[in-house]
DNA sequence: AATGAATGAGGCTTCATTCAT
DNA sequence: CATGAATGAAGCCTCATTCAT
């Protein structure tokens, strides 16, 4: 007894077709994985031939690698906009700087790739270099700055710099992850958990900068 | 990892052969995942024959479940020894707690576990469960109860009750991915950061406690 | 049975392939059985590639069970149209239900079908009871319904009822299995058989109804 | 997690284990056919390890072969048997020949060994020609006979001769494969079946010589 | 005599990819 | 541009059989 094929077909403009693509892998990958996703899966999530697939990417890696390239794109300006909010007192400004991180959560293309990053990592070291370049090398290098900015403006003592500022962003990935695995089971409150981690830093901060005090006091 | 045994004749070595299959799995499987990982892989890595696998295990699955919970003693074992080191002021008891926390990360088989967590989680409520309620959920307790007797003794502040204790800890998850994806690239200085990370935390905590004091002094 | 096509390039006959399939299965199935049958053969015969086969068929039983419900249908027909030649006297009338059902017999699918029942029925209660409501039960209730004609002319003797019609039957079953199982090494002629079957069951029915008359005679 | 094997070792006398095996087997073989049978579950079965099997047989076939072999004994002995009852007037020959023949039936090994001779006769040619010279054609042998004894006693008439002695024995073959077949759903009364059949033939034969007498009276 | 250990061949099935319309 | 048809490579798993004790 043959088996039946669907036959709807939509007629889309031919334009949009990649993205469509690049939009239907993105979700099978993200949730089963590259080895675990199939043509077929892609194919039929973005309602066209399994071959039709091969007019716009010439391998599945193509297409793994277009749909990561295409995600992180809204991270990368995120990062960038970093510095653009650079306006106000120390505290203000890591307040709105946690805002735009945090918001990135929300983002769940955003978090699939830094899943990605763990997952498939090993086999994409241009990702990898890529993420790190972009991504960490950016967001780290827009910590400093801001924490030589509370400095210079002495809201914050000089010994705040001995911190490694993966320090302060490392409970976002924290939460990103927990999101993620433990989601269903047990979510997060991510606002209060950004709040609290907000005040975490600042405690931390301040406790170096009330010792300077102190210190400069008991002079 | 090159093949070390002479492949000429049959060897019968039943008594090791569990736990040479759950070793080489345990490397295929970090290194492609479960859907990347063959049978092929696992055997020629073992120096055995495909089919001698299913002598010691029913399916691949029963590999990866073996191969999960092999690995994941340590760390369970870790965590349930936590509270045994409750002995002292609560700074060098936190110093210590650390110290075997960060032991954790120079256990292979325990960041795979964590990245595999991460990897596969959807597909695996089984671990994902077992995880949280036996690692998770125990670590926070533990340092919730830490907390705690540093408060009894006076040595902090009844507001540090107020941090989400996965904020304590999250920088030893971001420590372990950063040297699992980013490791060949940007090694991280593992023993640097943790003191950075434990300073971070105490300052943190005083700074509470050196409000609560200042307060008090200033009555 | 050599391959008589071409196999340089692909072809292309999506219409004809599931009955091709079907067919090489058939011709395997009927060899082999369905455990001792590989889809290689099948493909091979069918002069395609293994995997083309899933494109109609989704596992190996469904081929068989297509194979099967192919080879029934006529069987199915012939014994829905028993009823529809009881045109004559008895006698006549019996003739003609014997040259249907012996002419089955030259239908090589319906006696591979009735070897499968027996090969195979243990593991396929579905078409053993498909077998036995659709074949034999209306066989049996269109030869009992002949013969009751047969009373209700006056041609037959009341005590004809007496006979489990499937003795009527039987040697026709017998005729069909001595043909596969003996038939190379001392093949049945079959119109002979024929012949003599319908005397049997002609001289069996009469001598009721000699006894009957002869008995009324006396009287 | 390795697999549990069974630990259990009867010690037995060597002289039955092969026995043993055949016995084993067969049960095997009747409920699976050869290809759907393993080593390991025959073994299982006898008890005994899968390799020492190879202590008395060195194929599957060559114990399939054996299996069959032992379980045909007792059918050629019945039929061998046959002349030995000659004795008496035709009628109550051929009732004590039919008993004789349908106890076969309760031999399930008898019923396998036909089964078998269907399922499998293609690729044991061996098999057939020995069912069908000893038991085949003894039993036609011996049928033959038997109505010739019949003619010469002028218990029935020479026109009997007719007659191809299978449609005597076709019914036997018949309820044979029925209770096989549909014995679960719909099973048979072999008794009451008997005496129909026995009946059958006795009527058949008589109308023969009825016809003959009723030709000499009309003389 | 008996068995635990090991394996090569082969079976079913999936899938990325190519062919041809 | 789009797709239905086809396939080779590979994957998981079973099994008859051999090896070595």
């Amino acid at each position: 007894m043959p088996k039946d094929q669907p036959k709807k077909t939509r007629q889309r403009r031919k334009d949009a077709r990649p993205e469509e693509i690049i939009e239907a892998a993105f979700v099978e990958f993200e949730e089963k994985g590259f080895a675990g996703t199939s043509l077929a899966n892609i194919a039929q999530r973005a309602g066209i031939s399994r071959t039709t697939i091969y007019l716009y990417f010439d391998t599945k890696e193509a297409i793994f690698e277009a749909a990561i390239r295409s995600a992180v794109q809204n991270t990368v300006q995120d990062v960038g906009a970093l510095s653009a909010i650079f306006d106000g007192n120390f505290e203000t400004v890591l307040r709105n700087v946690f805002d735009l991180i945090y918001a990135r959560l929300a983002d769940k293309r955003a978090i699939t790739i830094f899943k990605t990053l763990i997952s498939e990592g090993q086999n994409m070291p241009t990702l990898v270099k890529f993420y790190r370049n972009e991504i960490m090398a950016k967001g780290e290098f827009a910590m400093k700055a801001l924490i030589e900015r509370g400095i210079e403006a002495n809201e914050l003592s000089p010994s705040c710099r001995k911190y490694d500022v993966r320090l302060f962003i490392a409970p976002v990935a924290f939460a990103a992850l927990w999101g993620k695995i433990f989601g269903e089971l047990d979510p997060i409150d991510i606002n209060e958990f950004k709040q609290q981690h907000l005040q975490l830093v600042l405690d931390a901060l301040k406790a170096n900068s009330a010792a300077k005090l102190a210190g400069a006091r008991a002079t």
